[in-house]
DNA sequence: AATGAATGAGCCTTCATTCAT
DNA sequence: GATGAATGAAGGCTCATTCAT
């Protein structure tokens, strides 16, 4: 086989889908053009297109990547052996943390989703769903349970919550005022008391 | 005169921003031609750049106008005479009830942002930090008060929950299963809760 | 407005028309760039898709032009007042004559067909279908007459003799042996000649 | 040795050229890519480029089997021991069926020359002009001889009755309401008459 | 106040071919 | 004999904007 990787050791795809990610958060998809990516990743136009069938399937990718690692990181915490006030804080100081981690990610995540093919959007919202529901099923047993306050349904107790760690990618810094788990301690306190009974 | 207005009544430059604002939340800036906008306005270009300088005056404008109304009605709440626990939850419920009125103003502002030309974009950010500012002050003035926990700092506050309005274009749909009040209540409640010393 | 011609004198639109007829005969219609065309015209893209919504259009456009023209002339003949030998005699030869003087049309005509759209494709092949049967038709009358013999199917016979018509963008050189009024004679005796009962 | 052949039998040349065929009749030579003939032939590109120098060359080698067959089948019947008559009707009649039984080819072979290269397209043409001389030296012998009309220069006889040929893939469907056999019958018949003195 | 023809730069994608293995 | 990763050039098309009228 022809050498698949360069100087810098990582193999073409992954030098791709790296340069895209960092691309499309710094300035939106749209204003990411094909050339821009594979002059990033140093290769030329038809080995992305070698790889990739379109430049919407680099987008797809990434968010099969997020949706993975965090359906796979809620449901480590979800499904623990632990109180489920504990479950429920852990899952969301977590899911803080790891969006902060690969705020690229996250950026692209919550702002691209529209511009993936109406075929590839369904599927992803789709998967985000599964997501939504997992979570909300842990606010659900906390309240049938008495520990949480029924008094706001679940699901929109879900999208308060999802609602800041999307938000993130606004005004989060690295290296700036807070570190990650700090935040992630206090956006889940918040989540927490606001569900005392 | 020439009639600025034609058979629907409103001037030229109206039915550009409200043709383009419907747009842009419905498929992007990026993804929307400035032919597309003409049409739905039923003009022509000639007439658009008669009004407007680029495609991104209009944008521009759209984020001049939510932030007039946002900051207004903040400025209403937070400026009225009772107590700051009353000001805070009715701004904070006044917010969510306004951003879905105007959801196609909020999608958008939300998710083009960094579409706007750096000066515009600057600019922009500069008036949002002071609506964010006015809010939090809000928030500290009940802290150093003590109606209100002083845990969690007010900025991380203020972002929570402007989170969750941020990501009301994200599931929000009218005519679904909460009216806007109801969505605003329990948002605002929320907050409160979440802010009980 | 702009003034939408130049040096030459012709309309844009026929400009780029005469350049993509001469340029699709010449080296066939997948052969010949979009920037082909707009350089033989003197124009640039822009105009071209300002004209015309693809390079596929441009096609369907000669093939309009070449439809029109050889149904109107065929229609003239048939409709005439003479006997049925005179007006089948007179308008095979006359769309010999025809199709060589639009030599380009022709080539384009029967060479290209399969590279319209589908939709394109079928409307053609329906116009098409028309004029075969007008000229079926005048056949079959000759034949109901007794002047012509009825051996061979009517059909068989129309594409006996456009089998040759479209066949002349193959052999027929302008300024070589023939002029096209004598091959035009010599086509339409032969096929006189074979339907002698 | 390494196969050459697969489940299908057939060696792997062969197996291109039949994919070849196939799809240049059907879309078009230029609208079909290498790509689309190996998958079709259940092959690598490797393989191709293996047997064949270009895509230009699969072409080629179709319209040098195309030349081959038709070459041959008009020698044997020029040549037979009959009356020029019969000579020529047989020629004329075989030529029709041939055509038929191998549509793909003929019709890659009247539509896609100019696509060869200037080089071989030559070389194609110089083929053809023998085989078109071959066949007139039979018309200009029963003319000679009295029993064909001279009135007709015999190249227009050919190119009348090739036009024909040519036209066949343009109409002609199998398992429609004519057997090779019969068109053929048909069409040598109104040459035949066509040439009645 | 408004038109709409025309520009020119750039976009995503395709593809025949090469070559190290 | 055969692979398939990678190239590089070109292809059709879109679009914000300008400008003579």
């Amino acid at each position: 086989m022809a050498r698949a990787t360069d100087g810098d050791g990582q193999p073409v795809p992954q030098r791709l889908l790296a340069a895209a990610t960092r691309l499309f958060a710094e300035r939106g998809y749209d204003r990411t053009s094909v050339q821009e990516i594979v002059e990033a990743a140093g290769v030329t136009k038809g080995a992305l297109y070698h790889y990739f069938g379109s430049k919407d399937d680099l987008l797809h990718e990434i968010y099969g990547r997020v949706l993975r690692l965090q359906q796979e990181r809620l449901d480590a915490f979800a499904d623990a052996d632990a109180p489920v006030e504990t479950r429920l804080r852990d899952a969301a100081a977590d899911v803080v943390v790891t969006t902060i981690e690969n705020l690229d990610d996250a950026t692209i995540f919550f702002r691209s989703m529209h511009q993936l093919s109406p075929e590839k959007h369904k599927q992803v919202r789709a998967e985000r769903r599964r997501y939504h529901e997992r979570f909300r099923a842990l606010i659900e047993e906390g309240q049938r349970a008495g520990v949480f306050s029924p008094r706001t349904p679940a699901d929109l107790v879900v999208d308060y919550h999802f609602g800041s760690v999307h938000h993130l990618g606004t005004w989060y810094r690295p290296g700036g005022r807070w570190a990650p788990q700090e935040v992630a301690d206090h956006l889940a306190d918040l989540l927490m008391r606001a569900l005392r009974p």
